[in-house]
DNA sequence: ATTGGAATGTCAACAAGGCTGACATAAACT
DNA sequence: AGTTTATGTCAGCCTTGTTGACATTCCAAT
């Protein structure tokens, strides 16, 4: 991509964008935008009682159904006690459905009731919506731009883990 | 914009882009890469006892000194009640100063102490460091791309916030 | 000069959702 | 038979958000 004739001494990117100052507004930009992507569920879980731990599991139990307990682990990142008392009141309240493995029966499989695909729903349809316009505001060169940069930001872990659930889910 | 020809009942984007496994991704991508984001400062943040709160202070009061505490309350968009704990350590370990307003006494002007200084230095080098290898890795284009999208997923008040820092800060 | 409202600080109490540590159980593996 | 794995649960702690109430200080307008 680098011209031959090219006199930096880098590493062949355009590295003059990487001013300190670039830099910050992209971290604030992250910041601003965070609080908008997670406000609209926000308010919706808000009516249920439940908050964004309860989302991020209906989220993705609803990505892959019939994950396990230690899956979800993996993917959210926090401890079991956590995540189980959410498990625990989302299984409580008919929205989740906890079922022991077949193969191994050490094993919790998870998947959504018609109540929790319903609220799934109604969450992920706020999300997208957000999503959408933002796509929309920005034009399909800029979604794979920011793409490209929200998975060259995650924890190489993370990132195989995010390649997966995308190569799967289609 | 959309050419008299289209027969396309839509606004003229490429919204093939656009289902809602395509959605779903990004709004995925959003939730990884934000950890990946906060990872790095939290590991200092917690050798010194202070968590996210304390960052995001240090760093809005770091971009502008001399802010107010009500002018912070509606960037933040927490409680002055939340707030002021984090402040009140923040003061009382002597990373923050705060300054009776000269023109209007009620108002405290705060800024960095030394201290305060350097660790937001070191919090930021570390955050500026993995956006940095995120740029870097994605390209120019990428870049662009992706603070686009963020800016379009701002709410609207937000984002004239970051606007004009973006702008003041040059 | 008084009064109303704005900016700030602080106390108390509470909740969500992280965390650690300890312990229990069942099932699978070796 | 003993060890490891998967899960659940209890107890307690921390951060950081919330609401409500109240005090102080000070600007600004009547």
């Amino acid at each position: 991509m680098e011209s031959a004739l090219s006199s930096h001494p880098d590493s062949g990117q355009a590295l003059l964008y990487l001013t300190d100052e670039q830099l910050r507004q992209g971290i604030e930009a992250m910041f601003f935008a965070y609080r908008g992507f997670t406000a609209d569920p926000d308010r919706i879980l808000e009516l249920f009682g439940y908050g964004r731990a309860h989302h991020r599991a209906l989220h993705f139990i609803k990505a892959s159904p019939g994950t396990t307990v230690n899956n979800l682990l993996d993917i959210l990142g926090v401890t079991k006690q956590s995540l189980n008392r959410v498990l625990r009141t989302l299984i409580d309240d008919g929205l989740v459905e906890s079922h022991v493995g077949q193969k191994d029966r050490r094993k919790r499989h998870l998947f959504l009731t018609d109540d929790g695909k319903k609220l799934e729903q109604k969450l992920s349809d706020a999300q997208r919506q957000r999503m959408r316009s933002a796509y929309r505001a920005a034009g399909p060169d800029a979604v794979s731009g920011f793409r490209k940069v929200l998975e060259a930001m995650m924890d190489p872990k993370l990132r195989s883990t995010y390649m997966n659930m995308r190569d799967i889910g289609r």
